[in-house]
DNA sequence: CTGATTTAATTCACATGTTAAGTAATTAAG
DNA sequence: CTTAATTACTTAACATGTGAATTAAATCAG
């Protein structure tokens, strides 16, 4: 079996466990208030007063659609996210309520405390680069495939 | 809103493109054999006649454990995997069937040259290195947190 | 203006992620 | 030897991931 898979070396494993490791960080805290991670990548996408329509929302948390729709029904039942009027009413476009924006606000601290210690442990160069890496090689798959 | 977040520049984020870019490499080709990508890295780690007790397994696939057992009994009933007698009999070791192998064989053929392709695509050297940084990271919060 | 097509989102069905609780077998304490 | 503690897994309950089918609204062809 010299053939044989090595998961040490393997890109998809190393990636899934990156990002254990960097959600781990989060999880605890965000669970704290009561959100998942998902409900929280939507709650950061809409602070500040944005105004969305849930294919970009989908699109910036990096959730599908159904899963999307299943998050927006339970955030809007714990009132924290409403619908906005639309023209085209096939859309629907969600804003934070006020509520909502209480919530980021007083999450986002502690956030920002979090996403600092990681960079401080990286190294913040290390720490860009690697973003830009992980960028580069979505672009470059995205162009291939 | 100096304050507000940035998606785009955010590690999480960025990991999670990354491994959507990456997995979709895979994803039509394992679902051909009508695999799951959790599925196929189940008996990725077992080719080669290896028997591996459910924990292992867990920690290699990077699948938790609850999952692990839907999989594993999901498997067992397709006719890919089956159970080896152990001495301690909480534990439960599986290796793959002859099925089993026949059916890894087929596919790891394809899913190498798949890999293959990322690699020169992205290139070789960043892709070792890409990983090596991913595996620091990993490193680095793991003793931090 | 009418019917066909396209678009935006939802619903469905099933698989996995995630945490907590439960079960059975082993080990340790006395 | 008996009981408490630990270990290895499983189950349960709910949230999300995923692809396919559906619904409703807007657009287009004629």
């Amino acid at each position: 079996m010299a053939d044989a898979p090595r998961y040490d070396d393997s890109l998809t494993i190393a990636l899934l466990r990156a990002r254990e490791a960097v959600t781990a960080q989060f999880r605890d805290h965000v669970a704290a208030s009561g959100l998942t991670l998902p409900q929280w990548r939507v709650i950061r996408a809409l602070a500040g007063g944005a105004e969305m329509d849930t294919t970009t929302l989908a699109h910036r948390c990096v959730i599908l659609a159904p899963s999307l729709t299943r998050i927006i029904k339970h955030l809007e039942g714990r009132g924290m996210i409403e619908k906005v009027p639309t023209r085209d009413k096939r859309q629907r476009v969600v804003k934070l309520t006020a509520t909502g924006e209480t919530l980021f606000t007083n999450m986002w601290a502690v956030s920002k405390t979090r996403y600092a210690a990681i960079e401080a442990a990286f190294g913040h160069d290390e720490m860009r680069q690697l973003v830009g890496t992980l960028n580069r090689l979505r672009s470059v798959l995205e162009d291939a495939g």
